[in-house]
DNA sequence: ATTTGTAGGTTGCAAAATGCAAGTTAATTG
DNA sequence: CAATTAACTTGCATTTTGCAACCTACAAAT
């Protein structure tokens, strides 16, 4: 636990980790504009250490020339259990804009919401995980990403 | 996700609630000598923000009028499923001292684990929460703590 | 009942990490 | 080829951390 805070511990890294997971996030302006304000100094230095730590990895976009893109690493997308527990632990215990119903269902179905995880990572799907039983839908094997947002 | 991380993202706050849930510690004292050397200012600063968010409670001990016990509010005995992916993470993905083997058992009987947290909770247990499971015998109802040592 | 020790802090200060604004470089678009 | 954009880097002020020393209330020993 300690080793793991090493690299983990502290106010950035994890929700860098979530954006790439979750979200789809690749780029640094990506990143950069997440709502949550990181300065690009710091950004620059967790995506270093986070590289370093062998949670991420770098590769010259294809598209275009200046960027980079960021993706997780085997080691990074196995933290999907831990974040998906830390956000079930916010959901219940935080103030919260994500609807209770989302948690719980997520809550439910951690399995199938880490399988979706993973399976998107495979696939490099960048759609954003916004997992398909938000309003209606249930998590079967043949619904493909629904229209929906969980979290503003 | 980024509202827990507030409380909980920097290198000392889920060490702390980690040493409460799986050490026994309770004391100001137990906490300090943890092995890993946290400032005593940072260690009250810390205690008083887990007090502020909830996650423990202060109780003057009983024995001692010069000793406080911090205890996990249920709030905090919820992270029990945090503490325990991030550790499974860690045994898995960096290196470790812990046997593999104990992880691995861990992450097979998770439901057992996080039970036995919330049992030891309850019962204000304080053997440290080395899983019945570490060397030969099986997580069941009727095991209570045999010994043996699963980090130093 | 006075000294000695212990638990749980606080304080002061130096060093490190952070936040903010501005600047830099290479590739791209117009 | 001028303007824009992506991904940084730099300088500097502020905040957080780490370290050692100190303090106070209680407890134990003499």
């Amino acid at each position: 636990m300690s080793i793991s805070l090493e690299l983990l511990g502290d106010r950035w890294t994890l929700l860098l980790v979530r954006d790439m997971m979750v979200r789809g996030y690749r780029t640094f302006r990506e990143f950069q504009r997440s709502g949550e304000g990181i300065a690009t100094n710091i950004l620059a230095d967790r995506l270093q250490k986070l590289e370093a730590g062998g949670i991420v990895q770098r590769e010259p976009a294809a598209e275009d020339g200046r960027s980079t893109h960021y993706r997780l690493t085997a080691k990074g997308i196995a933290l999907a259990p831990v974040l998906l527990e830390l956000l079930i632990w916010g959901g219940h215990h935080e103030v919260t804009d994500a609807p209770c119903a989302a948690i719980d269902q997520m809550e439910q179905n951690r399995a199938a919401v880490i399988a979706e995880a993973y399976r998107r990572w495979e696939q490099r799907d960048p759609t954003p995980l916004i997992p398909p039983f938000t309003s209606n839908s249930r998590l079967g094997p043949k619904s493909n990403s629904p229209k929906g947002k969980l979290k503003r």
